[in-house]
DNA sequence: GCAAAAGTGTTCTAGGTACACCCATGT
DNA sequence: ACATGGGTGTACCTAGAACACTTTTGC
């Protein structure tokens, strides 16, 4: 058995999957990076990724990624673009499918046995200089969430389990990039009829305590207006 | 040099991009299928499409498939989705990257050497059994365009270099599937401001003639509302 | 009682929809 | 003169934007 095992009739190149993962944290929009280990980019910061299985479905190669970096299982996960420049990569052909991914609040444990040097959560307008093409992936990532919010109720899917109306609609003036109208703010989300008053409140300070709120279907993604 | 001469330490996909061309003709949103002429699914009707080359852009190997099934080129083309269930393809695990394809209603010449029983547009809306997951494409496609109708000036891409606003709201009806309002519908072009009065006609029948318009910039695709 | 966030309606405006008649031509 | 599609404006209605005060708590 030697080291070249893989044998084709024509070139193929190598697939791989590359997520972005989103969370929301310290009133800022985070995406998650990793430290490169290996050549090329060594020692630089990535998009958490990897080489799609042979019989490995797509998203279920992305899921694994999510998976093995950060712990996390269960959040949303959407199929961005496929990137696939031939000069991409510049040890072979690599063509990656990336994902964008929405990790609640508070779930952003990077658990286990994660290094921090190794593994961190960047602010999206603050990222360091990424390796191969990533930087653009991001980009498109960000571009893709900033539209959705407006036509869909994907940013729901930051939240955790139950949350305030005014948590709420801090995620959306964070993504937004601006203050919303409270009011306006309010009754748009109600338009969407996708939560449940729980009935319970947050006491959170010197102040009227607030309504805690749950999803009707939490891991849903509506298309509204 | 033997048959198999191209040889990976893991084992590494194919990678093919499928193409769903898009037409108007005979009142119709029609797609442009291929008859195939070896397994699998010999003889059935499958998307234009084809490996992509080691060092070809994937966008660069879907305008190729466009040019050497059409012979068309300078047209509408966006990146759709990447299709890659493990079972897609019986011979080998191939992953497909989608795009799809506007071709004006005056430059479906599926010229030169084209032989008429392995080439033919088919209603949208009465489409053969296809190959693969070509349906499943087909399908999202559609939804994609149907979707861009309403907040882009995609459907522009459709029409010939000279054309009359009739004809634009002919195609508009059409992918849109229902009748639209005549001043309405002006007056939404207009406020799109892509076109202009040419000065000429069109003399077509014992009625007034219409004025033919042209796009300001042909091949763009602007976002509007 | 005061500070601080939670909660709540109404008015105004703009953009979308509905709708009907005259115009220019060919026969 | 009549049949055919081309071309035009207004009234209505609804959805989004702007906007200020009362409530409930902790200290």
């Amino acid at each position: 058995m030697h080291q070249f095992q893989y044998q084709y009739e024509y070139p193929h190149p190598a697939v791989s999957t590359d997520i972005v993962i989103f969370t929301i944290q310290d009133e800022q929009l985070k995406v998650l990076l990793i430290r490169r280990l290996s050549e090329p980019f060594k020692d630089g910061w990535a998009l958490p990724g990897g080489f799609v299985g042979i019989d490995e479905d797509l998203e279920q190669a992305a899921l694994r990624e999510l998976q093995e970096e950060t712990g996390i299982t269960g959040v949303y996960l959407e199929q961005l673009y496929t990137f696939g420049r031939p000069e991409r990569d510049p040890r072979e052909r690599v063509i990656t499918v990336a994902y964008y991914s929405l990790v609640p609040i508070d779930r952003l444990s990077l658990g286990a046995g994660s290094d921090a040097r190794a593994l961190g959560w960047f602010d999206c307008e603050a990222l360091p200089e990424l390796a191969f093409d990533h930087q653009k992936i991001v980009s498109k990532a960000k571009q893709r969430l900033t539209a959705k919010l407006d036509y869909s109720t994907i940013a729901l899917q930051f939240m955790p389990s139950k949350f305030t109306l005014s948590e709420l609609q801090r995620v959306y003036e964070i993504i937004h990039g601006g203050p919303l109208d409270k009011r306006n703010f309010r009754k748009r989300i109600q338009a969407y009829d996708c939560m449940e008053d729980t009935g319970e409140v947050r006491r959170n300070g010197s102040h009227r305590p607030a309504r805690l709120y749950t999803l009707k279907s939490p891991g849903q993604v509506e298309i509204v207006k």
